[in-house]
DNA sequence: CTTCTTTATTACCATACATCAATTTTTTTT
DNA sequence: AAAAAAAATTGATGTATGGTAATAAAGAAG
């Protein structure tokens, strides 16, 4: 597990110590195919470092239909993040797409730490910079493209997702409905 | 302008060596109703903290149709945070909505002075986690609610907002035309 | 290898929202 | 206060995507 740590923190020099104080927060998590590690209207605690395997977050709607926020493969970072932040229950499920292994870290530990290691919270902010032009640039994305174009873009930005992914997966996250991603592959070819 | 940096770090306690020098990289803008702060294809090397006044970050398409990304009122932050994070060249268009007064600060300066004052590193990771919940809330509405459920969600989150904006603001926003917010106004009425 | 279950495709029809064009209302300028 | 400009509304029609249902293909299980 120790070096799954050291590779999620891989963009930091961290010394001996600080490595220790940062892994004695962590823990390992096996889960398989199909498992929820989220479920709705829970505590958000933790956030987790995905080592292996694919997962995602989605919301249900109140007609059954799920609508996929984000997926995670290795080395990124995955939560209900609405929850975890702002420390309240999940409006989101958090699904293992395939067989996975996460690090789970609790808010709360992380928030002890940027004391004492100053470099993890300068991580973390960094971290959080990436992911805020992610979310701007799917916002954009959504407000501008067709749901052809998205689905083009994904595949273009994420090559790596979409071979782990079912299509209605892909569907939820565009946006659109499995049908409609149906079409939109047939005209391709 | 020292109680307007004063009042954007108003949820941290700063020792006054700390405050001047952190007052040393802000300075002041004061700006015209429909004034454009920053254009596409600049460096965007700032972001702004609005003391007074309405911004809006908008993209315009190649069929010259505007999408609103963010607006900004007093105590709000904006920039063109793709391109403000990724350190390159503007996507989005700042504009002034109504006359604004508005601290802007330099990424590069900003990043120089977290390892003098963690503090403020601390405060802009905090920013950054809760413009997170506010991106991935959005994100979710978007991909869930109808137009005209977005629109009343809008009414209720941001009441001060629409105050100031003028209808086809918030359509580019809400991700519909003006005709379409025209017809949903006259429903509820 | 066959059966069962899950996932993807296709066809047909429905709908939310867009587009275009004209008009009215509101705001700004003189 | 009048004229000009900008913004909002309305009606008619178009289109992208949705919903339903049936079928086909792929994957998992016996």
């Amino acid at each position: 597990m120790s070096t799954s740590v050291s590779n999620a923190f891989k963009d930091i020099q961290l010394e001996n110590e600080e490595l220790k104080v940062v892994e004695d927060i962590f823990s390992e998590g096996t889960y398989k195919k199909g498992e929820t590690i989220l479920h709705v209207n829970e505590k958000v605690y933790y956030q987790y470092y995905v080592v292996k395997g694919c997962l995602r977050t989605f919301f249900m709607d109140t007609k059954g239909k799920e609508h996929t926020i984000q997926f995670a493969i290795h080395d990124w970072w995955i939560s209900d993040y609405i929850g975890y932040f702002s420390e309240s229950e999940s409006v989101l499920s958090i699904e293992c797409i395939t067989d996975a292994i996460v690090l789970k870290v609790a808010k709360s530990d992380l928030d002890n730490i940027y004391e004492k290691v100053p470099k993890i919270e300068h991580f973390f902010r960094k971290k959080l910079e990436r992911s805020t032009v992610r979310f701007q640039k799917r916002i954009l994305n959504n407000l501008v493209l067709s749901a052809k174009e998205r689905y083009h873009l994904f595949l273009q930005t994420y090559p790596n997702i979409e071979q782990q992914i079912k299509n209605y997966h892909l569907a939820s996250y565009l946006g659109i409905t499995t049908e409609s991603l149906s079409r939109i592959r047939k005209e391709v070819s």
